[in-house]
DNA sequence: AATCATTTCAACCGCCGAAAT
DNA sequence: TATTTCGGCGGTTGAAATGAT
């Protein structure tokens, strides 16, 4: 753990760096047992001294089910390498075109193995370039259902991402062609969602054990039965 | 085997827009 | 309406891992 913030009088001290296995996995059983909702207070009832920020990263670029860990593979990295030639550092989007891989691996990828020799790519995509953005704004806003007044440059880029794969042929998985952060699945314990204060409220409502939950102490990372190695059915140090 | 240099990548930061208060 | 909080994004850092001498 590098970097371990000093305390600061009236500011409860918060953990800073390397995530401790004893944290991952009072963090997953959280959102095993209550899902996603908010992550301050998720942090909090976890009984953890994280920012809701660190533990949506945590969460978001290691822990979640579906991520791949391994290697880039030379397909991937080919993607990477075009669809960066017409969008740039959009890592989000480029990432939505790559199962099981995290804006962040990407960005480390690009800037690791692929930034210094992408001059040469540039050039060869660059004819397909004009045309793919040419269509994007002439079927934007009509194609998008945007408001009026919507993000229009946005809308291009998004629309320039769905129309590279005509163009390229690139394959695009046709789950990410909707990617919604607000759903996770797993092969286990089926989906989760981000709640809505109002759902979460009342589903402690109707489970009475939880209904004085913010009363109680965090459970005990064994009462939540969770032991390193059956984390997603991986083991990680 | 020891030391120094380079690479990798997990995690932080600041900024911003949207939602809540 | 103004302020605060939250979460998402891209840029950046620096400890750990790896490679070179």
């Amino acid at each position: 753990m590098r970097n371990p913030t000093p305390h600061t009088k009236g500011v409860p001290p918060m953990r800073k760096g390397t995530w401790s296995v004893d944290e991952d996995q009072r963090l997953i059983a959280y959102i095993r047992r209550y899902g996603i909702w908010n992550w301050t207070q998720m942090s909090k009832a976890a009984g953890l001294s994280r920012t809701g920020k660190s533990c949506r990263l945590r969460w978001m670029n290691y822990l979640r089910p579906g991520l791949k860990r391994g290697k880039i593979s030379n397909e991937e990295a080919e993607t990477i390498k075009t669809l960066h030639g017409v969008l740039g550092n959009k890592w989000t989007l480029i990432a939505a075109k790559l199962p099981g891989r995290t804006d962040n691996e990407i960005k480390n990828y690009w800037h690791t193995h692929l930034s210094k020799h992408t001059k040469n790519n540039d050039l060869k995509i660059n004819d397909g370039l004009q045309e793919v953005q040419a269509r994007a704004v002439e079927s934007e806003p009509k194609n998008h259902n945007l408001p009026e007044n919507g993000d229009s440059s946005l809308s291009i880029t998004r629309a320039m991402s769905d129309d590279f794969e005509g163009y390229m042929g690139i394959p695009v998985s046709p789950q990410l062609s909707a990617v919604d952060s607000s759903s996770i699945s797993d092969p286990v314990y089926g989906t989760y969602r981000d709640y809505t204060i109002e759902e979460v409220d009342n589903l402690f409502e109707s489970f009475g054990e939880f209904s004085n939950y913010w009363d109680q102490p965090p459970l005990s990372v064994e009462d939540m039965g969770i032991t390193v190695g059956e984390l997603w059915g991986n083991t990680y140090t």
